[in-house]
DNA sequence: GTCTATAACTTGATAGAC
DNA sequence: GTCTATCAAGTTATAGAC
């Protein structure tokens, strides 16, 4: 039975460690039921894990488990969830009060792989299953999944007309950015030979010279 | 009963048509079962879809399948190794015979997008289901991805090693090349205001300032 | 809170008639 | 080739004892 911080390795991922951000998360019984199932839908998908087998993971019969989620979707939307919250939050956090767009550009960047490095689960997750919770349960979501796209908009429309970056189509501009920090999810992990930094620091560079920013 | 060219949009990406590549791929029933599957692959994972609804959406029984493919999981390699050896055959033709790598690296980036927006189902079911594989049925498309990952490497290594790039981690650079690509399977199709020539062409400019490329 | 037991149903796959 | 009928196993979720 897997506890918070276990390693994890299966499927479509890189060996990861089950980790959820801290204080937003539930904690107790409830917090293992819902590692457990971070760990197996990350490998083999929401359709693809049982309810038996979160709740062995968990280390209580799966029965138990109605006393916590009301099904298993509930579960997967939570997850999903908190993970947008998490990153949303994040990204809203670093481009706090910043004026400069190569700057905002640079933080958001920065906190979105180290978001995907840090819980690399989770975004395998929230990415890649969201398209299974009905309509109602993905919408908080999706929404917030919206805002933090309107953020990387948002620098990169303000840096082309201050002349700090030369695109002529913002939106695949940002399409672009995001694209590949979400892929880091999948490749990230402890046998890694690149640090959580030096991810970071790469892709910003990356992303600075996509959006050909130049001094001005 | 969904036949191919038939608009499908559900779940996880946007409206598109179901196609697979031509001449290679099975006719008749067989391929109407193939085109079926994808489409459902696509739309709600290996897992979440039935052997009676792929039946139902190819016109047939669900036993009847059975005489086209002996277990669901046949279906599913057929499809993701089909994905796979379409990208990589494209991708060799592409650079065969081009030295520059600055014009090895435009045509692969440029093959690389177009081969997922002209088959953006296939990319998605390629690129989000391999996992489902047992590792025997995985392996030729594992070997067809590494592949297609080393002309991207050699493409960008090469460029570094006569001055046309600039970058002190080709593999990181070459990460975020294919991690932009992969995503675009699952955004366009053909509710999307930007043509195929349009993404594949801006995608190749973000490519190339992102490995610093300079006249030399 | 946690369990055993089980209901109600769906799953992948097969047998055998036509 | 295609169907109907069916099997055995697995699924989510619930009822009720402790």
């Amino acid at each position: 039975m897997p506890v918070p911080g276990d390693q994890w390795q299966q499927g479509r991922l890189a060996t990861a460690v089950v980790v959820l951000p801290e204080g937003t998360t539930p904690t107790g019984t409830r917090g293992r039921v819902l590692h457990a199932a971070l760990g197996l839908f990350a490998a083999r998908g929401f359709h693809g894990t049982s309810i038996r087998e979160i709740g062995a993971a968990a280390g209580i019969n799966s029965a138990t488990l109605y006393g916590y989620y009301s099904s298993k979707e509930l579960i997967l939307a939570e997850l999903v969830l908190i993970g947008h919250r998490e990153l949303h939050r994040r990204l809203l956090e670093t481009v706090a009060e910043v004026a400069d767009p190569v700057e905002r550009l640079t933080a958001l960047v920065r906190t979105h792989v180290l978001v995907h490095t840090d819980f690399s689960l989770l975004s395998v997750v929230t990415n890649s299953e969201l398209h299974v919770l009905s309509a109602e349960l993905a919408a908080p979501s999706l929404a917030l999944r919206a805002a933090s796209e309107q953020l990387r908009l948002d620098a990169l429309t303000d840096g082309v007309r201050d002349g700090s970056f030369d695109l002529s189509d913002v939106r695949l501009a940002a399409r672009a950015i995001s694209g590949m920090g979400q892929r880091v999810g999948n490749w990230f992990g402890p046998g890694q030979d690149h640090t959580r930094e030096q991810v970071a620091e790469a892709f910003v560079c990356f992303a600075l010279r996509l959006a050909g920013h130049r001094e001005r």
